[in-house]
DNA sequence: CAAAGATATTCTTGTATAGTTATAGTATTG
DNA sequence: CAATACTATAACTATACAAGAATATCTTTG
């Protein structure tokens, strides 16, 4: 049950604000497919290494990655797979946007004939 | 399936940005009990006026929340109940990680036992 | 049509943060 | 121990945006 006040979402809206940036999208799709250490992510995101670092530190936090130093790499892997979860409820609602606006546009269209 | 490419994620991540807001997770929260005019949003929320009318444009644009005008007022409603399953699915995530917290600090204050 | 009420928009300010560059810290290897 | 590779941190810049104040737009009512 959600509360109105605040504090109780200010969790929740963090969270989300963690997700809400396409680059840790990015080194979460890499890590999708098992652990990565930082150099694998930077080569496989073309992103800068201190980006990367700061990135996976903010999903260090958020509990949403967790870090294993192995040697002089450092490992890192998704914690809980239940972000995939939670893109995949994000994507299928933009799907259902996008055939329906492809709908109304196509009603639009069909009205030039009459 | 996700992609690594930027160019898919970008409208997921700014799903996620528009649910990264206190502000408008308030408002979601008071629309859970249905259809409200923005003057009961305003005095549910008590928030500024201009606040609530551009946070209700962004949820609007974002197909999140749906627009109804009636008269002089405007009514908003909860287009689709997903953003209540995606809070609930980050919730429960949350409330794991507070229990295992709360696990590894009573294992210290336990090992001031010994 | 004037006045009041409801909602939207504009403008401004302050803050947060993504990205880059440069530097520092840490571990391996010769 | 010196050199190199890997990762993290610091400092800086530019941008995005939330919030509030003021104003505009639109609707109802008298």
């Amino acid at each position: 049950m959600l509360e109105i006040t605040s504090p109780a979402l200010t969790p929740v809206a963090d969270y989300f604000k963690v997700l809400s940036q396409v680059s840790r999208l990015q080194i979460l799709c890499v890590l999708q497919s098992g652990e990565k250490n930082v150099t694998e992510i930077i080569e496989a995101t073309g992103m800068g290494q201190a980006n990367v670092s700061k990135h996976l530190m903010v999903l260090t936090q958020a509990g949403i990655v967790t870090r294993q130093p192995k040697g002089a790499n450092v490992f890192y892997q998704i914690t809980d797979p239940i972000v995939f979860e939670l893109c995949e409820l994000v994507c299928d609602r933009l799907k259902i946007q996008l055939q329906e606006q492809s709908q109304k546009l196509s009603q639009l269209t069909a009205m030039r004939y009459f």
